[in-house]
RNA sequence: GCGCUCGUAGCUCAGUCGGAUAGAGCGGCAGCCUCCUAAGCUGUAGGCCACAGGUUCGAUUCCUGUCGGGCGCACCA
């Protein structure tokens, strides 16, 4: 960002002084190719109708407006291709050393208070990888929009009413029926999971005769204990997986009352003259607004659906002062996105205030070949145990290494191994290594001074030093891409490119030469700071930088 | 049938919302520990970015169409 900023001003000053305006499309950020320099400006207008005279005469000034730009030139359609000193890039080191834990953190979002939904899986069983990955997801973009200048709240709301609840309890009393040697019909439908009979059986423990009460009181009992047991497992195994949510909101708690949320919703649809009576049934006239078909907010049974109190909860969440909302949801519901952007414009919000983050399903695999993902339990296909077998590392850092839109393929034998299948290695051990080499200075009495000075850092002057330094300054960069397209694979990529030029850095370079004291304390202060810049970017992908491994 | 989405190296995938000669890793081949952690490094091979049109200075990126995957199309939640 050092590099960037500084290129902005020159290049906003001698385009003020020669009578022009910033060019409308104008980038400046490093080339691919690193062989065209450090920086390159693409003023691609005005650039491009005259590269030689203009990006000539744009090259020649720069060079005098910035003392640290050691070359400048025209290259190209549009492009001005930039190379800065040697000392300019070691101003990195302080920069990371005086920012800390805070480095790479920005303010592009003024505060902007966001309200992040993620999980919010039905109570009606443990989480399965599934779950896993939307919940990596949306606490890694928790960290990252708090690191880019957002207020974010995390919430996880709970589908705690209507009818798979019901169907919970109705599961659970039939099992406790069941042990206590009553006769038992089960239904087409109900859930079989072991957990279901584990929960019976700590109803009974607690209360031997408990199958003795009316049945209306006893479905009620076990519905009630056996979300409150599920939901305590989940948030086990959540708080396992370093994932906490700030707020539990209850889908109940919007019914309770005469007057409850979902009506009074309701009620400011219908003044707004969005919803009509057809065939006994209530609806929500959402084509007007982009849908491709009405949708139904009560049933003709008087009901409500769930879409009703979905509305209900997002004008919630509005009524709450959030500034923009982002959900994390299944692709499996990406057909529900259309119809809740309706609602929302039907509320009065701005539409590009609702955004949601799909989450591709997982396929467990084992040795490539697919592991059991139906509703059998046992298998490995939940979260816990999941995360049990690999580790939350790097379990995490695979969801998170890849677009979560996009299917992914979970091997559990590929996530255990200790290659670049799985990067997450590769990136804590370059930290490692970094820790190993200053562990070792200090064993030797060597001390490098905190904060250090520009002088001492001279001596890195190598093509590796400055390929560092720059890769260090565009962290920056990188969260706030990785924050505007709400895409935590953009940091994954950048530590494993950071952490490939440590290892590179690390083959080619002795750190500890004590002949050479000014060139180590230099070395030793460099990977320091890219140590940090390690550490802070596994932060945001909620994976821990180890000392040693 | 309609809607959404994806198609990039043999395999698994990135590609910062139109920019230069499209990048990693795995797998293949050839090398590197008398030296701070070899979970590492170096070199090399491998591409008509599914296909065909269009938009413009310029397209893997945007638009249209075709082909081929995935997912949705409830008075379920």
């Amino acid at each position: 960002m050092r590099a960037i900023n500084t290129l902005r001003t020159a290049f906003a000053d001698i385009l003020k002084e020669n009578g022009f305006d910033w060019p409308e499309k104008t980038v400046i950020e490093p080339p691919r190719n690193p062989k065209f320099g450090d920086l390159s400006i693409n003023a691609a207008i005005l650039l491009a109708k005259n590269p030689h005279e203009l990006a000539q005469k744009f090259a020649a000034r720069l060079l005098v407006r910035c003392p640290d730009i050691q070359k400048a030139e025209a290259a190209g359609p549009g492009f001005c291709n930039v190379t800065f000193a040697p000392a300019f890039w070691q101003r990195i080191v302080p920069d990371i050393e005086s920012a800390g834990d805070a480095y790479g953190n920005c303010a592009v979002g003024q505060g902007r208070r966001v309200l992040l939904e993620y999980v919010s899986a039905n109570p009606t069983g443990p989480l399965h990888v599934g779950h896993g990955r939307g919940a990596a997801v949306g606490d890694s973009l928790c960290r990252l929009l708090r690191r880019t200048g957002y207020h974010v709240d995390s919430e996880y709301y709970i589908n705690d009413a209507g009818n798979q609840m019901r169907m919970l309890g109705l599961s659970v009393w039939l099992r406790v029926l069941e042990k206590t040697g009553r006769d038992v019909t089960w239904p087409d439908e109900y859930y079989r999971g072991d957990y279901i009979v584990d929960i019976a059986q700590k109803l009974l423990a607690a209360d031997p005769t408990l199958a003795d009460c009316p049945e209306a009181e006893g479905l009620e009992r076990c519905r009630t204990y056996a979300v409150k047991e599920i939901l305590d497992g989940i948030r086990e195994d959540l708080c396992a997986f370093r994932v906490e949510h700030l707020y539990w909101f209850s889908e109940k708690s919007l019914l309770d009352h005469e007057h409850h949320a979902v009506n009074t919703v309701l009620a400011a649809l219908t003044a707004a003259g969005y919803t009509y009576t057809e065939e006994n049934a209530f609806w929500f006239a959402t084509e007007k607004l982009g849908d491709d078909k009405n949708r139904v907010l009560k049933k003709s049974d008087g009901s409500l659906t769930y879409f009703a109190t979905d509305i209900a909860y997002h004008h919630n969440k509005f009524q709450r002062g959030y500034d923009s909302l982002i959900d994390v949801w299944g692709t499996d519901h990406h057909g529900y996105i259309h119809r809740l952007r309706a609602a929302i414009s039907a509320m009065g919000q701005p539409r590009d205030r609702f955004h949601v983050v799909q989450i591709q399903l997982v396929n467990l695999l084992r040795d490539r070949k697919p592991v059991g993902m139906s509703t059998r339990a046992g298998t490995f296909e939940t979260l816990a145990q999941v995360v049990q077998e690999v580790g939350v590392d790097a379990a995490r850092f695979m969801f998170l290494s890849r677009k979560s839109d996009s299917p992914l393929d979970f091997d559990l034998e590929l996530v255990k191994q200790r290659t670049l299948d799985n990067p997450v290695y590769y990136v804590q051990y370059a930290h490692a290594r970094i820790c190993a080499v200053l562990r070792r200075a200090e064993e030797t009495g060597i001390t490098l001074p905190h904060p250090v000075t520009e002088a001492l850092l001279a001596p890195l002057d190598t093509v590796e030093d400055s390929a560092l330094l720059r890769k260090a300054d565009s962290f920056e960069n990188t969260l706030r891409a990785a924050a505007t397209l709400l895409s935590p694979q953009y940091v994954s990529y950048y530590l494993m490119e950071l952490a490939g030029l440590l290892h590179s850095y690390y083959a080619k370079h002795q750190v500890l030469a004590p002949d050479n004291m000014p060139r180590t304390l230099a070395r030793m202060a460099l990977l320091r700071a890219v140590g940090q810049v390690l550490r802070n970017g596994l932060d945001i992908l909620g994976v821990s930088a180890p000392d040693t491994m």
